[in-house]
DNA sequence: CAAAGCATGTAAGCAGTTACATGATTGT
DNA sequence: ACAATCATGTAACTGCTTACATGCTTTG
């Protein structure tokens, strides 16, 4: 997976500017992509030399050239073609679970902390996915079947967070009740 | 994250050859990396010339001479930093739902079939997860705290596919009742 | 008057991937 | 005979990231 299907996708839609691109992926939630000038900018030029995309300079008046982006029936093709094809298995890369592997090696305190710090991140992070989800979806929303769908993927991002949460706050419980069934040593220095 | 402070953490549990930290990344379901040699190889040469790592090399009758790996007290105290720094946020990159935000130019077919796919994909890998952690969780094992860890991790790794399935499955169903509710055309089309 | 927005682009670098290269040994 | 395992390493590449560079305009 690129970046490259996304922005035929969004020119799918209809014409849009670098500039443009970049805030849609900057401000998606769901997209997962920084949406830095790089990635988009030169992305879009090797369209171009593909010929998937036409770009036409629009000068303007006291703000700066717009290159407005559209798509071709070449980059229409593809981005359907790539569509029809198998899409890889999800992947959650998730630097805490790989800490977790090694934590052992830390007190309890300080795993309760890191653990306590985890869930308070994530439960920010619902909550800018519920805010965004309740403001309305008004994204593409050209039919009704589209609405579901990127309505779907948003649902099943502030999911994983929400998962994320619950299953981290029952590893905190659980290791709870590990310390108290473990060493009365361990108990004593919960009470600092 | 970089795979960096992965290496140390299975050096932390004991010294390894590249060959074997290989093996374990390339086996591990829930360490989402591919265990390619230059990544591996590469990143303990690295180690070593910034004193986190030892190594040895170990000469042997039949088979190519092994490089063993042994963690310093400098990589030590680097993992441990790492350990308490804080975490970032989990992150599903998700190929199949960048392709559903665009998957509305398809056929309710087409795309009833590749959420088929997707489905039937996901349940061989949970399949996988869940075999891996039926036969034991054999690991480092040396506390009951750090089996619990693992545990949790594995777990967390196989229920995230799940619950991608269950998504999946009831994106279909609303897809299919969306579908009723709209247009006889679609409806006759569904008869093939 | 400073910060944010509009708009394009480049430089440098990190993390990770597949594939190549070598060569003995063991299992099917 | 062929493939897999043991073992180390390199080359070439993709995808993505932060930060830099420029310069005008609008908003606070």
């Amino acid at each position: 997976m690129s970046i490259k299907h996304a922005i035929l996708g969004f020119l799918s839609w209809k014409p849009f500017t670098g500039y443009e691109l970049k805030k849609w992926f900057a401000d998606s939630l769901s997209f997962h992509w920084s949406g830095n000038n790089n990635q988009i900018y030169g992305t879009l030029i090797q369209l171009h030399k593909d010929g998937l995309v036409t770009n036409e300079i629009v000068a303007r008046e006291k703000y700066p050239d717009r290159k407005v982006y559209a798509i071709t029936q070449a980059g229409f093709d593809e981005l359907r073609a790539w569509l029809g094809s198998g899409a890889e298995l999800p992947r959650l890369r998730a630097d805490f679970h790989i800490r977790l592997a090694w934590a052992d090696m830390l007190g309890d305190e300080e795993l309760h902390t890191l653990i306590g710090a985890y869930e308070s991140r994530l439960r920010n992070q619902i909550l800018m996915c519920r805010e965004t989800l309740r403001r309305g979806q008004a994204e593409p929303a050209r039919t009704p079947r589209e609405t579901l769908l990127w309505n779907a993927v948003a649902e099943r991002n502030a999911a994983v967070y929400e998962d994320e949460l619950a299953w981290a706050g029952a590893l905190g419980e659980k290791l709870g009740r590990l310390r108290l069934d473990g060493s009365r040593d361990v108990a004593r220095e919960d009470m600092k």
